[in-house]
DNA sequence: ACAATAAAATATCATTTGGTCTTTTAAAAG
DNA sequence: CTTTTAAAAGACCAAATGATATTTTATTGT
């Protein structure tokens, strides 16, 4: 459904938001290493967010990609109308030609809701709200071992 | 999420579902045009899921695909364990390296259950069922203009 | 036997996506 | 003003997916 590019612009901004700011930047290195992506690749997809202005960067010594106040008011959907270059929700699961929730295919009424409530999602809330959320949940972005209340899964 | 060879293996065999016995079969020529696929493309994915009993095929004047009593009591499982070559289950959503049920990721509980739902009709409901409920609810696997319950949408 | 038919097999090509590398530009610090 | 740092830009390469065209094989009817 997301494309790896996607999937790598949604971890390096969240990462971001949760970790820097107008005074603490991260260079595409610290990224790539920190969340585990081919350098080259997160390097340009992280230009195309800065020119969009979804992050924002500075070049030259002590330079870098950083998340302003600005920025974490952003949504999820923003990211992806950069990287992806079609809509992820349209058309049917399907693909069946004229499937609608007039003449749903076989799992309309299974794929429908789920669009809804990921749309919703994506739309409504800001990069800051998810990047909370994340930490609230102990869930990861990168994959190092980083210790989150107190529950050492990488020992 | 589903490749298109995966839709368009789905829709040729729930059409040969729909339409083709031991006695009706239907050549590559006629299922392409009748669902709009490219002949080549849909010659090829028939002769693959053919190849892996998913449906029946014969040779020859007369000769062509359809789906046999033993063919339709399987389900879209094994149509996708055919034509795409990994689990397009797996895998967290967001692509964080480790989201699971006790560090779920902030779309995971909209998630997970959808996966869960999906993955049960694909596995427990049989590609016959699936093609009663299409004609019952009235959705098209055809392009083409097909009145359905007095509903000509094409007109 | 042979012509016609249609799947099977195979080789090829195009596009998109994923990924790398090199050069250029901007900014800071000595 | 020169060196260092790091993003920006662009050219490039590889793999996967989407799609086409050609040849071969099996089957049927004459």
């Amino acid at each position: 459904m997301l494309s790896n590019a996607s999937k790598y612009a949604i971890r390096s901004v969240l990462f971001l938001a949760e970790n820097s700011s107008e005074h603490k930047k991260y260079g595409a290195k610290e990224i790539a290493s920190e969340l585990e992506i081919p350098l080259s690749f997160i390097a340009k997809i992280l230009q195309k967010l800065a020119k969009s202005d979804v992050i924002s960067s500075n070049k030259g010594p002590g330079g870098g990609f950083y998340t302003s106040k600005t920025n974490l008011q952003n949504n999820i959907c923003q990211i992806l109308n950069v990287i992806e270059n079609e809509d992820i929700f349209e058309g049917c699961f399907l693909g069946l030609p004229r499937c609608s929730d007039e003449n749903p295919c076989p799992i309309h009424h299974i794929v429908a809701p789920f669009k809804d409530a990921l749309l919703e999602k994506f739309s409504n809330q800001s990069i800051a709200d998810f990047a909370r959320e994340i930490k609230e949940n102990g869930s990861f972005l990168s994959l190092k071992g980083v210790s989150i209340k107190g529950n050492d899964l990488l020992k």
